[in-house]
DNA sequence: TAGTGGATTTGAATCGTTCTAATTTCGCCT
DNA sequence: AGGCGAAATTAGAACGATTCAAATCCACTA
C-alpha cells in the first residue's frame, strides 16, 4: 500500500478522476456503488481512492442533493445521568441510520435554547429533537426553529399554545399511570397516609405525577391532608431541607411518600433520620426515574422504570419515521413506565 | 410583522435579492455585517431577510470558504457521568465559540470507534476531541481521521505509536499523582493491606494509577498482594460483579481499596454487602473523577476531583487554541487532580 | 459494411454561498 | 460641463459533489 501524503490539500473527486483517466461523474457512481460502471474501471477506481486517501465530502453531497444527513439534539441538562442515557440512545440509533447528532445543551434555560437552536438550524439539520428547558415557550422554539424542520419533543411540553400547521411529534413519559402505581402500591402495604413529596407544581411532569397520585387516593377513598404535599426543587439537597414540612401539619403525620424522582426520594430519606425515622423500616418510600443509583441505595429504592436510554432510541426512530414520511399524522406517543419494588416500600408496621 | 409562510421551499440568498431588488452579493454581504453596504439598503434587506424567513445555509458557506463550523466530540462513554459533564463543558465553550458539537459515543469499542470517526470526518469537522475507547489503537485512529484535521486526545492514551508527523494535542489527568495521594491518604488512615480495584490493565490511564498506587505502597515499604489487584470493566455493574475476587486470594484479605475510578467504586460498595463488610465502617475505599454522585451516595465517596466539566471547557479551547493557529508545536498537558476526603475512607478500626 | 442496441462514460448545469475584480453611482471641485 | 475619487453595487467564477441527457464504445447481426 502506497502512503498517503501525510500533509497537503484536500482531495477532491477531480483528483481521483484526473489520477486514473476517467472523469468526475464516473467516479461519483463507483462511490455511490452504482451498477452503471464497468467493473474493470470500478476496480481502478477503487485502487486510486485508496491510494491518494480520499475522503467523502457529505456537506457539498448534501448541498446538490437538498439533503441532510444530521438531526439535533437539545438536551435540557446533559450532566443529568437520565439525560446523558438518553443522548447516548439517541445517538445509537442515529448513527446507525447513518445520521450524525448535532449536540446542544442548554442547562435549562429558555434564552440559552433559543441561541443554541438558532446555531444549530444553519447546520441545517433534518430534524431535531428536543428536550425543553423548564421555562421553553412554544412561539419562541416555532421562531428559532422554523415549519421546515421536523421536531420531536421529549419529556416535557412547552409553555404557551403552539399554532396547528406545526404538528410536532411527541414522545412522553406515562407520568401519571407511573405515580398511580406507585401510590397503589403504598396502599396494598396497608399504608393510608401517603404524601406527595418534591418537585414543583408548575412543571408538567410535576402536576402529572401529582394527578397520578390522587387518583389512587381518591379511588381508595383516602383522605388527602394539605400539609402532605411538599415542593422542593428536584435535587436530593433541597428534598432533605423540605423534609421537615412534611411532619410539621397540624393532622395526622404520613406513613409514606410518593417522590417525584429518584433524587427526591434519596434525598428525603437522607432527611428522614433528623426525624426519628428509617426509610424501609417505619417509613415507605417511592422514587421515579430508577436512575443508577436507586438500586445502590440503602435501603435500595422502590421506583418507576423509565429506560432512559431505550427512550433515546425511540425518539431517534420516531425523528427518523418522520423523515422517512414527512405527511404522515403526528402523534404523542407515551412511554410507559414500570413499577421496580425494592426495600423502601415497607409494609405498614 | 408579516407571518413567514408555514410551508413551502427554502428561502436563498436569490430569493432574498429578488424580494428587494439588489444582487446577491449585496444580501450577502449584509448578513455578514460589512460596512461596505449602505445604511438604507442594509435597512431594505434585513427587513427582507425578516419578511421572507431567511435561515442561512453555513454549509453553503463552509463549502465556498473552505471552513468548518463543527467539530467532532468523539466519547467512550457517554452514560458515565464524568464523561456527560466532560461533553458539557465541551460543547459549553465550542458553542460560544460559534461551533457546533458533532457527536459520537462508542461504547468503548474500538471498532465502533473506527466506524464512527469515519462517519464524522465526512462530515468535515474542523477538529476532533477524542476520548478513545480502551483497546483504541493509534494506527487506526490516524487512518479512519486523516492527517487533515487536528485532534485533541483526552483522558487516555492511544496504543501502539503514531508517526511523528501526526502531532496531536493532549489533555490528560495526572492519574499517577491522583492515586499515589488516595493511597497515602489509605496509609495514613492506618491501612496496610490495600487493594486496587477495576479497570483494565492495557488502558494507559488505569496503568497510571495503579502506577501511583505501587509508588505509594513501596514508598510506604508495605508489601502487595497478587489478588488484590483485581480488573474489571470500568461500570459500576461489572464492578460489583467482581468484588468476589477481593477476598477469594489465598492471602490477606485487604482492609481497603483504591478504585480505578467512582463508578467501579460505587459498585464496589454495593459488591460488599454480599460479603459482609459495609463501606466507610469496616472496608475504606477511594474513587477517581468525583461524579455528583460521589459526594451523595452513603456513605459519600472519597475520591480524586478532576473537575469535568472544566476539562471539557480546556479540551475545547485546546482546540480553538490549534484552529486559530495550526502550526504551533503541539503539547501534551496534565490536569492536576485534588483529592476530596469523604466518609468512604474510614480509618483501620 | 453499416446498423443496432445495450453497456459505459461524460459534459454541463446545479445546490447556496463567498469573493475578486470590475462597474456604476454620486458628490464635489475646478 | 467635465473630471475625479470614494462609496456602493454587481457579475460571474468558484467550492465539491450529483444528475440528466447525450455521447461513445463495443460486440453482433443482417
Amino acid at each position: 500500500m502506497e502512503s498517503q501524503t501525510p500533509v497537503g490539500r484536500k482531495i477532491t473527486l477531480n483528483d481521483i478522476a484526473a489520477g486514473c483517466g476517467v472523469s468526475r461523474a464516473t467516479v461519483s457512481l463507483v462511490l455511490r456503488g452504482s451498477p452503471l460502471v464497468n467493473k474493470a474501471t470500478r476496480a481502478r477506481v477503487e485502487e486510486e481512492l485508496r491510494r491518494q486517501g480520499y475522503v467523502y465530502n457529505r456537506a457539498a453531497a448534501n448541498l446538490r442533493r437538498r439533503t441532510s444527513s444530521s438531526v439535533a439534539l437539545v438536551i435540557n441538562e446533559l450532566a443529568n445521568p437520565f439525560f446523558a442515557e438518553f443522548a447516548a440512545g439517541v445517538d445509537e440509533t442515529l448513527g446507525a441510520a447513518g445520521f450524525v447528532t448535532l449536540l446542544g445543551s442548554t442547562g435549562d434555560s429558555a434564552e440559552r435554547e433559543h441561541a443554541v437552536l438558532g446555531s444549530l438550524i444553519e447546520h441545517g439539520p433534518g430534524g431535531i429533537i428536543l428536550s425543553p428547558a423548564e421555562d421553553s415557550e412554544a412561539r419562541k422554539v416555532l421562531a428559532a426553529v422554523g415549519t421546515h424542520t421536523p421536531v420531536v419533543l421529549f419529556n416535557r411540553e412547552l409553555g404557551g399554545q403552539l399554532p396547528e400547521y406545526a404538528h410536532w411529534d411527541r414522545l412522553m413519559l406515562d407520568n401519571a399511570r407511573g405515580a398511580r402505581a406507585a401510590t397503589e402500591h403504598m396502599i396494598a402495604q396497608g399504608h393510608r397516609h401517603i404524601a406527595f413529596f418534591g418537585g414543583h407544581d408548575h412543571a408538567s411532569s410535576t402536576r402529572e405525577r401529582h394527578d397520578g397520585y390522587m387518583q389512587a387516593m381518591k379511588a381508595a377513598g383516602l383522605p388527602v391532608e394539605t400539609h402532605w404535599r411538599v415542593q422542593s426543587t428536584p435535587t436530593r439537597t433541597d428534598a432533605a431541607r423540605a423534609v421537615g414540612e412534611l411532619f410539621a401539619g397540624p393532622g395526622a403525620a404520613p406513613t409514606a411518600a410518593v417522590c417525584y424522582n429518584d433524587a427526591v426520594a434519596l434525598g428525603l430519606m437522607l432527611g428522614l433520620h433528623q426525624h426519628g425515622r428509617q426509610a424501609g423500616r417505619d417509613f415507605a418510600v417511592t422514587g421515579f426515574d430508577d436512575i443508577a443509583e436507586a438500586s445502590m441505595s440503602m435501603p435500595s429504592l422502590t421506583t418507576l422504570s423509565t429506560a432512559p436510554r431505550a427512550r433515546g432510541r425511540q425518539a431517534a426512530e420516531m425523528l427518523l419515521a418522520r423523515l422517512r414520511d414527512p405527511q404522515a399524522p403526528s402523534g404523542t406517543t407515551v412511554a410507559p413506565v414500570e413499577l421496580v419494588v425494592r426495600e423502601s416500600s415497607n409494609p405498614l408496621s
